[in-house]
DNA sequence: CTTATTCTTGACTAAATTTATCAAGAAACT
DNA sequence: AGTTTCTTGATAAATTTAGTCAAGAATAAG
């Protein structure tokens, strides 16, 4: 199984955007999650590239421009985001072909195939918002004090 | 968080123990593991040492030698080997410091720390016993047929 | 007490993956 | 035009995982 800092860094420039859009009433650029979220702006922009061939954010070149989620933060769950930056966010190794070890299916194999299922419906469950919402009341008091760049949600 | 190749190989290799100790009623010798898992000879030797090391292996040297469990199967949690064997099986990234950006807290913190007590205590709530009595039937049918180098447990 | 068996240990190497970095280009606004 | 900002593909560095090896020590059997 894998869940690798970039997945990490994928959710949290997800949050980020979703809160500034919102703040900001603009798309939200590169170099601005960057610095909030202390993510290296290079390896950004490879993994915001992937959400958006994936579908998730939206974006707009130029003067003014960035990303913007392409659907409300209700309905991107952080398994939609993890799952288009982890190549296999799979535990079984077999890829469940269910003929892990030339023909049987190996005993194990359904303890792995039940963890993954465990850990994706919990992803599958939580929302951007979800995430947000529980932490609105320290996001609202931090940016009360200004501190914009300082809002870490990573 | 981490979920190696290592970690499935040691809980292959419990499985087997656990199966082989009760049919041979003798200690189960790396090699016999080895073939029957397709776990490399001395990758799993090294792997046994720290199974060993936390205590959930007991060994003899010598002729007849081998492994053993520690205790019983039902009271080995896969979460003990996994953990035994994987250094970080951490989602946090932070170690749960609750500091991990600049002082701040980071707002998906919350996010990971949840889902490691997910991923933790579903294989807390296994033991060897559980995974074996599963597939129990059907390692009975296997065996029946004697073919027991054929015996898939990982 | 010698020999064969089997685990023990530590150090080392190779392969794979993750984590970036960079430069040239294209789109869009002013 | 010129500036801003995203886009792309290739490449490099760092880390982790996976696997190897050889010398040694313990035990049992003859």
């Amino acid at each position: 199984m894998r869940l690798t800092k970039k997945g990490k860094y994928a959710v949290s420039a997800m949050l980020d955007i979703a809160l500034f859009e919102d703040k900001e009433k603009s798309f939200v650029k590169i170099q601005d999650i960057s610095k909030r979220q202390r993510i290296p702006n290079s390896y950004l922009e490879q993994i915001l590239r992937n959400l958006r061939q994936e579908g998730l954010l939206l974006s707009v070149t130029g003067p003014n421009g960035g990303y913007r989620l392409s659907r409300e933060s209700e309905h991107i769950s952080i398994a939609d985001i993890v799952m288009s930056i982890e190549d296999r966010l799979d535990s079984t190794e077999c890829g469940g072909t269910s003929d892990c070890l030339l023909g049987e299916e190996c005993l194990s194999h359904g303890l792995w195939s039940q963890l993954n299922n465990e850990l994706e419906s919990f992803l599958k469950n939580k929302s951007l918002a979800d995430v947000l919402e529980k932490n609105k009341k320290k996001s609202l008091e931090i940016s009360a004090g200004d501190n914009k760049n300082l809002i870490a949600v990573g």
